[in-house]
DNA sequence: GATGAATGAGTGTTCATTCAT
DNA sequence: AATGAATGAACACTCATTCAT
């Protein structure tokens, strides 16, 4: 259960909760985290903690969704014309930049992301399933619109080209992360474009049309 | 160290002890696997475990070298004629058949390949880097001979390369899994037929050719 | 940090706690104590025990600082007269037979200061460090009003003298503890009588004035 | 027992395991000492090991009466006239230096010694109070004959006066040590000086005589 | 609503010693 | 005379969670 109790608390608490357990997961991932120092580290008791969150997991995902919910708002907005490809790629070069840009202001919270990628969601219950669904059902929407203006290929399965997607990108920002350890501004531009030529090598339409699953 | 020790240790013990590494390790990751488990699972006392490993990380990296032993020997074999890329792509064919025969016949096996990728090397020491080290080298390899054929990009640093292989190789892998539960021969071929083609799209020569770092 | 917690415990069960350290430190010194020992003499949960403290280390020197508190009290009321040294000697001596009562009548709590004379601070930290200091500052602070009523040399570094003090009174106890096994009321003040002469032999001014470090 | 086989070992072996053992010791006090590290880094197998040595307290109090045989053969060579006590203080002067001298070029040796005198002998069983039984006959004979050419004072037991000057002198080596990190060579006479002095001050004949016990 | 004391199985690792070969 | 495989209790310490108050 989400705990709505949660929601009724204290703004400065919720903070507290909030900070002390987005650096603990950031620093050890899940599994490895310690739930009893995000505690300590919050300043809360331990009896608080266990009436708003059931446990760890719970915690987590909860601070999974709390992030998740406008990482994707950009999407409402987005208005495209049929046959026109170019005004998709430029709103997915956008979201790109953001990504980076937080990858650059906030690691802990970008960090938090890519932990969520890489977790086997059965770990985290039903819940987690749930939010792996609607992140993947935000990318395929996407990829659906791509789609529509004739941007993104039709001969896949969208949840796999998706999955893809993610994938790339996650190798990239690692690649990325790697060999510029110093930010460096310079650099975000030409990588940028980099990013976009190989999703567009994946998703484009081609003429090696493949299976149709 | 490998412990020179355990080479020399009744095979049914090795056996026991490697099979029972394997179950933990596939099922639960390095760091969550617990060692007291396997040592109780492999059925061997606990000084007898530390007389022929050094600690948790070595049996784990050992087992690791183990599986990884023979996974590259067919580049050994591998002969290609420069300007003709098609035996290439035939030999990377045939080696991703094999890693889908292995998820098929030992999928925790493959799940501990899978593992490796994923790993933070810095938790195994330098064992542990050298054998990420090695695998990489590997990839470099093999793409390097299919550069000399025309067959790769040469426009971009050779390990993003690799790294983007390995990436889309198990997303689709992750993804062929989990849309094909029950082992399903029939749908192999065309499984291979669609990884060629994504390799292919994101590793061949075109004309957007790009930032070489 | 001696984790303020174990104030507000059951006055029973800390007392508990310490008699179970004392007794296991007493006998087995820092290193050799087994803290799962104490911890189950105590009676209690191994997690409670790491509530109240944070680790052996902790136990230990709290158990210290707790028996060295009041070991020094009597110097905060001792007053002495300028060129009058008899009063210092006398306050020496009352200090001493303090000393040989509580070797008398808490034996333990006697070995435990005995052991911290002996300890490598480092393997205490910083608190044990602090401790130590502490400790051999009150002794230069004794020697210091000694020497101002010219009852001690001056001619030698401070601590060397107070280590030299140190050294000869444990082996004045362990000598007196072997030959006076059954304790013997009687022996006590001509053992004081000599503790005093041989105190004086080290640190009376006298005419072989050595070298100021 | 001292199981003579050990004397019919291979010298080198003999080495060997004397230089482990001492090393080991000599870093880590006899209790936190590791017998399996001594046997491995001596390079001789466990069977082997406890075929020498009945166990770790066997290794330990061996290697010191091994280490203990000469260091009192200046004694024997020692030949004073009566009514000058000056020969005598020359002498304690010499094995002083002698003793200096080991503690800069040998210091593991010296820290061996160390040990010994602070150990509680009951953890080494008969040997072990054999061994400082007769350290102790040793510094007494040594100042029985100062007593017989008036150097040193006869109204207290001898022991005592023994365990004293044992005292003084690793109180003083400890002091020294602890100001003087780099070898100091010119420091090396005033600290002898220093230290008959202090000896002189402790034993010598004096009009304060006391209980003779 | 909220506290914090308490649990005890769990972690990876080291230990001195034994004994069949 | 010598090997080295094997033991399993012991070590200090952490864990997520419970529950009486």
């Amino acid at each position: 259960m989400p705990r709505p109790r949660f929601d009724k608390l204290d703004p400065d608490k919720q903070r507290r909760i909030f900070d002390a357990a987005l650096t603990e997961f950031a620093a050890h991932g899940f599994e490895q985290a310690s739930y009893n120092r995000i505690i300590e580290t919050a300043g809360i008791s331990k009896g608080a903690m266990y009436y708003y969150f059931e446990d760890k997991a719970d915690l987590f995902i909860t601070l999974l969704e709390f992030v998740a919910a406008d990482k994707f708002a950009f999407l409402a907005e987005l208005e495209l014309n049929p046959d026109d490809p170019d005004p998709f790629w430029d709103a997915v070069r956008r979201a790109s930049r953001g990504m980076v840009d937080l990858a650059i202001a906030q690691p802990e919270l970008y960090r938090l992301g890519r932990l969520f990628t890489d977790l086997n969601p059965a770990v985290l219950g039903r819940r987690g399933e749930e939010l792996m669904a609607a992140a993947g059902a935000m990318t395929a929407d996407l990829l659906a619109r791509g789609q529509a203006v004739g941007a993104v290929r039709t001969d896949l399965d969208i949840t796999l080209l998706g999955s893809l997607a993610v994938a790339v990108d996650m190798t990239l920002d690692r690649w990325w992360a790697a060999s510029h350890t110093e930010l460096d501004h310079d650099s975000i531009e030409p990588f940028l474009e980099l990013w976009i030529a190989l999703m567009r090598r994946l998703l484009e339409p081609r003429d090696d049309a493949l299976l149709r699953t």
